[in-house]
RNA sequence: GCCCUUGUAGCUCAGUGGUAGAGCACUCCCUUGGUAAGGGAGAGGUCACGAGUUCAAAUCUCGUCAAGGGCUCCA
């Protein structure tokens, strides 16, 4: 059986939740950088953090790391370990330590000295090696276990994360308090390596991303495009019963529109190129807002029309440098569910409360039911008085009350434009993804000087939401296929039932069957490969297919199917018309599976 | 864009300078078989692309493109 959520008994806790781990991944990082300059002497030392799940060290070697090297220094780690070496702190004066460094000619750690202000503390590994170091570390490294680490990767790094500073030579590491915890770390990447929707997009023939036509450009399978259609019919449904209208706007158009915009600006390292037609510079659009503006602005707008709430499935195209792109995480062109809400003041919380809705509705309909949201007040640099930035930020703010969500406030992190609310969503195996976003905008009306006529006759400017639920098609259908593993549920697969038949014989039996699952909107077909049941099986099982019903003489005779489902097990007979009902019903209710109501 | 690694059949990969390989998938034949691979035969490749070195390049060198692991970026 292969749950969705087929999770761990070992708990593993991350770094930040256990003091015992940190200093042991702390330590670890000291262990590997002492080892590094044994075997390289020229290797300078840089920072070396622990991370989540380990810890890592920066390194300028003259030479780049090899998978051999990363051996001989795991080998040497083991070593250094098996002396059982003490760790010492010590707080010197400034100069004391800038001399230590100087006598190790040790650059970067002297630009770190020049950065931090006292106590100054460096941490001892045994007699002759020591670092620059906060701490805390274990005291000594007998409380370190060589047979629960692990040096995952060498990466290239820049210095304080400069892409303008040097390059640097990362190892990453990872270090637990014991091999099985280590063992069980192993055993999730493999889960999520397992789950990668790369993988999955060819293995069950999703999509693909093609050399010949270019980097990020996604080619949807029929099987890819079938499941996506669905996703975006309930979207479109949800969007109506939520008071949405839809929009379609143009792909092009003139480039003055993106100088209005500001996008010009600020934006064009993110834009494909201008193309020349006739007289004018047309532009890919990077983004739906203005397109919505303009509507909005064809013609004179009433408050008595507000709120209006405009949505698109709007395919845009931004220019992403190469080395960034990642399956259908982040492509070069991808579809966002982009929606707009003009409105007044004093519907802002009300707006809000709404779309935090229907965020819940649609992403709870793909088992994603734990959110980490994020509130962005208002950056040094922005736009807009006082008073709006306020009202704004307090109906972000009374609207999360209002729903009852937990959220953390990021002071500073809004856009010029406006403050915002981002929302991550939790997968199945524990990782969080950012999709969800709702940005309020002081800019765009203001360029495009959009207007309505108030009750008083009066020429105000509207409020303007941003808001997209998955983000992108693209990256959601990606985040969705990691979270159900492949096995989507019955509602979304692209390929619902497969009736195996196990003889020519009872070939025109399926035939009819098929005939009345299509009839019925369920999505079937029929293995005519002519293998044997086991290969069929094996086949319908890979392609991950929700219900594979067997038919042999006896099904034939009865009217039945043999069914197999891949979320409930062997079911045994079952008769067409129960078949039919079930399937057609989870069809119907977007259900998981059919037949858990049966069970 | 930067560092490292990789690019051979639809997929997964082997092949270290001397005529291009395997398994699965595909086509055909035999088999009509009851819950995760029945047997046989066949077809399929400008070894990512371009240049160079060499009598000879999938193999060595350089460049381009793309992918993978990271960094940076993702208003």
């Amino acid at each position: 059986m292969s749950a969705p959520s087929a999770v761990a008994a070992l708990s593993l806790p991350k770094t930040s939740e256990s003091e015992n781990l940190l200093k042991i991944r702390h330590s670890m990082s000291h262990v590997l950088a002492m080892a590094v300059q044994k075997l390289f002497p020229k290797a300078q030392v840089t920072i070396g953090p622990w991370t989540e799940n380990g810890f890592y060290y920066d390194f300028d070697n003259p030479e780049p790391f090899t998978e051999a090297d990363l051996k001989a220094i795991k080998k040497e780690m083991g070593k250094i370990i098996g002396r059982r070496l003490p760790l010492e702190r010590l707080v010197v004066s400034r100069e004391e330590a800038e001399a230590r460094i100087k006598a190790q000619n040790e650059p970067y750690k002297l630009e770190i000295l020049a950065g931090i202000t006292e106590p100054i503390s460096l941490y001892t590994l045994g007699e002759d090696w020591w670092d620059l170091c906060a701490g805390p570390h274990v005291a000594n490294t007998s409380e370190l276990n060589p047979k629960a680490f692990e040096l995952e990767s060498v990466a290239g790094a820049y210095w304080r994360g400069d892409e303008t500073k040097a390059q640097l030579q990362r190892i990453y590491g990872t270090a637990w308090e014991t091999p099985e915890q280590l063992a069980e770390y192993k055993r999730r990447k493999e889960e999520a390596l397992r789950r990668d929707h790369r993988r999955l997009g060819s293995d069950l023939d999703l999509f693909s991303i093609e050399d010949e036509a270019g980097a990020g450009l996604v080619f949807w399978h029929p099987r890819g495009a079938r499941t996506r259609l669905l996703i975006e019919d309930f979207w479109r449904q949800a969007h109506f019963d939520a008071g949405y209208e839809l929009l379609y706007t143009p792909h092009v158009a003139d480039l003055s529109l993106w100088k209005t915009s500001g996008h010009l600006d600020f934006y064009s390292e993110s834009m494909f190129g201008p193309m020349q037609v006739d007289e004018r510079q047309y532009q890919l659009k990077p983004m739906n807002c203005p397109f919505h503006v303009l509507t909005y602005a064809s013609t004179l707008r009433s408050y008595r029309e507000l709120p209006i709430r405009w949505a698109e499935l709007g395919t845009v195209y931004r220019y992403e440098r190469p080395g960034v792109m990642h399956g259908l995480m982040r492509v070069r062109g991808f579809t966002q569910d982009d929606a707009h809400v003009f409105c007044l003041p004093d519907q802002i919380t009300g707006e809000i409360v709404r779309i935090l809705d229907l965020t819940e509705q649609i992403l709870s309909m793909f088992d994603f039911k734990t959110y980490e949201i994020n509130l962005s007040t208002r950056p040094e640099k922005s736009i807009g008085d006082d008073a709006v930035w306020d009202l704004a930020t307090n109906g972000l703010i009374e609207a999360l009350e209002r729903k009852g969500w937990a959220y953390k406030i990021d002071a500073g992190g809004g856009a010029f434009y406006g403050p915002k609310i981002d929302l991550k969503i939790e997968d199945a195996i524990g990782r969080m993804w950012q999709c969800s976003t709702i940005q309020l905008d002081f800019n765009l009306p203001e360029r495009f000087d959009l207007e309505y006529v108030a009750a008083d006759g009066t020429r105000q400017r509207p409020i303007m939401i941003h808001r997209a639920i998955f983000g992108s098609l693209e990256r959601f259908f990606g985040i969705m296929t990691e979270n159900y593993a492949g096995d989507f549920p019955f509602w979304l697969a692209p390929e619902q039932i497969r009736l195996l038949p196990v003889t020519d014989e009872v070939r025109p039996y399926a035939e009819q069957l098929l005939a009345r699952f299509k009839a019925a909107g369920v999505r079937a077909s029929i293995d005519c490969s002519g293998d044997r049941l086991g290969k069929l099986i094996r086949n319908g099982e890979h392609m991950k297919i929700p219900v594979l019903a067997v038919i042999g003489a006896k099904e034939a005779e009865t009217n039945q199917a043999s069914v197999r489902s891949r979320r409930d097990g062997d079911l045994g007979p079952m008769d067409q018309q129960t078949l039919l009902e079930a399937t057609e019903r989870a069809n119907r209710e977007r259900l998981l599976s059919p037949f858990a109501a049966l069970g």
